[in-house]
DNA sequence: GTTCAGGGTTCCCTGAGGGAACTCCGACTG
DNA sequence: CAGTCGGAGTTCCCTCAGGGAACCCTGAAC
């Protein structure tokens, strides 16, 4: 399908993958710890640790001479983490409720405890769904 | 779980729920296009459509003195189509290929085509993955 | 009063996910 | 140097969610 959104999710769109992203992203590596921290079934977090390491969003890295293996987020992986931050924003504001947000972000460039806002790449203001329009692009589908 | 992304996985985490949203994002509203336009099953489509609805991302609103209904983003539900404009962002970017990106965005308020960029809420600078601290927040789980 | 179209239900059937047990392999342990 | 440990998967069975196709319900139009 030619829609970027379709392709995105034949990455991460199946069940528990975004999950174990998050896992990876705050340290969580090796197979028994995802496999603990998640309560998700054996088979499929190796399905899912597979796709993920074909899809290069993922490194599996031994790190032993026994057969041990870690997985680490590559570059493209590391940008894919940009989604979670996003939906950990949406969360945190129409879903976390009296108790406030379980996670916050302190970012290196300023000090300060902040959340992350979209904006236009070329002009700097803020961009979210009613401030565009979608124009056809070079990789669409011919009709 | 004291997660923001596993809360929002709960509500747009099933297989179809991003793609529904999309559609309804672009102008596609009702039953039989979404069904037509995504290949979905009825039954599920049926399903997704209440889950979102019963979220509070989807309004089911009639449109004609017959039983007809189209499904419409909230307010909860056009601040969630940031999470599909990054994915977008990371499928343009890493699965496009040679073709280029299929859709493009035209920001209104400069009026360039242009990606969203993640930046600090408090300083506009960019805010990625790599340039934060997480700390624990007011709604974490205690130990 | 029959047809039509949108918007769902119902039915069956297959395949993906859960759970628990089993395997494999290198390193320690006595 | 046999036994055992622990991480990292495999294998097996069983259930339940998703796909497909047919069916139903309703109000309007012919």
């Amino acid at each position: 399908m030619a829609c970027s959104i379709a392709r995105t999710l034949d990455v991460i769109g199946e069940p528990w993958s975004p999950l174990i992203l998050r896992d990876v992203w705050v340290g969580l590596s090796r197979f028994e710890q995802l496999q603990a921290d998640l309560g998700i079934s054996r088979k499929v977090l190796t399905e899912r640790l597979n796709h993920l390491v074909d899809r290069g969003v993922l490194e599996r890295r031994p790190y032993d001479r026994r057969p041990r293996y870690e997985y680490v987020l590559t570059d493209k992986g590391t940008e894919l983490v940009d989604v979670l931050m996003v939906m950990v924003g949406w969360g945190d504001r129409w879903l976390a409720g009296q108790a406030g947000p379980p996670v916050l972000y302190r970012h290196h460039a300023c000090g300060q405890v902040a959340a992350v806002d979209l904006r236009c790449a070329h002009c700097g203001l803020p961009m979210h769904a009613g401030d565009i329009d979608l124009l056809p692009g070079p990789g669409a589908a011919r009709p």
